[in-house]
DNA sequence: TAGATTGTTAATCGATTAACAATC
DNA sequence: TAGATTGTTAATCGATTAACAATC
């Protein structure tokens, strides 16, 4: 049986990833989990334990060959493949991911972009056009759609989202701020940007506090 | 001594909060730590535990007053207070954000758009004129400035948020794709979107192989 | 008072760190 | 071969869950 894989090792994948892709940038061959903790500011012993997760990527005597691990990490998060997204709403914050080229990069390629809103019918954004929901159904059945990207206020987010699960969607990257109840074999990846905002704003009423006492 | 409070905790606290929300808006006057974890999906433990950090905001055999329980952890995360916001770097992300006007409902003010590039010289959005970085220490003389939110190429980032903590910026909210090297005494919190997007990527992948192995 | 539900202590579980034998 | 560094087991630490006495 498959061993399971904590969300806290998932959570660090992506940061192992950049990390490598910078060293491999810079042109650097070789590195030890000693030395890459102290660039990461994390536990060598945590770095050989995550990696060891998913095989054994490295050489005694050695350490990890830069390009080698990159890859292999790369696999893992599934970057050898292409990832074909929507993007439901296209209001500012829909229009700036579209618009976000870097994502080409990783084979994440934005197809589609749609609305509700008809004053933004025709409109393009880097050359998508913006689409209205009636033709969405028409266009899932014509393009192989892997994502699609929840930019809409959370009133109808909830409703949309099992509408796009229906239509066969497996993947959600929900931007809106509430929690989606689907069907457990979705695949839902939140980014609420007010909790992150509260987040720091608690860190700052904390530092500020601390201060306070000294 | 003040006894830390795990990040683990803070994490959560934005999504009681939200919670509570929307209970005051549906009307509900009480809930106890048992009904809120069946609507939220975490234990009655946890919630208790968790807010016990903070402070004893229940009472035995009634519950938590859902008005009360709201403003308390509003005032935890520092809600009760505004908080002004400059967004550096007015491409298409830092124009979403500068048009979120939801974040106003929490105090998080939009005071200031900045940008080096002069072709966006005098554009506004949202009323919020887009200025000159070069305009940006007179700006910070001026006016109090809680939070800069870096929405520029990972390429600028470091030093910017270097420059901005040397002009007395003490809390960051960073969009770029790295990891900025600050004093200690400066609040960071990161959204990394390519980071967020590889988790989903991963969890898709993953899905598709226990698909295979059945 | 009886019932409900918190606040809090104790038990369990999982994640991180340390240590070291294996091996390049 | 000697030195370096991994992969992995064991120890520690922290976070989550369970249990229950306190109390409204």
């Amino acid at each position: 049986m498959e061993k399971e894989i904590s969300q806290a090792v998932i959570r660090r994948m992506p940061r192992y990833y950049r990390y490598l892709g910078e060293l491999l940038d810079d042109g650097v061959e070789r590195i030890s989990s000693n030395e890459l903790s102290t660039r990461m500011r994390v536990t060598a012993s945590q770095i050989r334990q995550d990696l060891n997760n998913f095989g054994g990527f490295g050489q005694q005597g050695y350490g990890y060959n830069v390009k080698y691990l990159y890859d292999e990490i790369g696999k893992i998060l599934g970057m050898n493949q292409r990832h074909n997204i929507i993007i439901v709403g296209a209001g500012n914050l829909g229009q700036a991911l579209a618009n976000y080229v870097k994502f080409e990069k990783w084979g994440f390629v934005i197809i589609g972009l749609f609305d509700v809103n008809s004053a933004l019918k025709g409109i393009s954004v880097r050359g998508i056009e913006v689409r209205m929901m009636d033709e969405l159904e028409e266009f899932l059945k014509k393009n192989q759609v892997d994502i699609a990207a929840l930019t809409l206020p959370k009133e109808k987010a909830d409703e949309v989202a099992n509408w796009l699960v229906n239509l066969g969607i497996r993947a959600i990257w929900n931007f809106a701020h509430l929690d989606l109840e689907l069907p457990e074999h979705v695949v839902v990846e939140n980014v609420h940007l007010s909790d992150s905002l509260m987040q720091l704003s608690y860190n700052i009423v904390r530092t500020e506090k601390s201060k306070d006492k000294k």
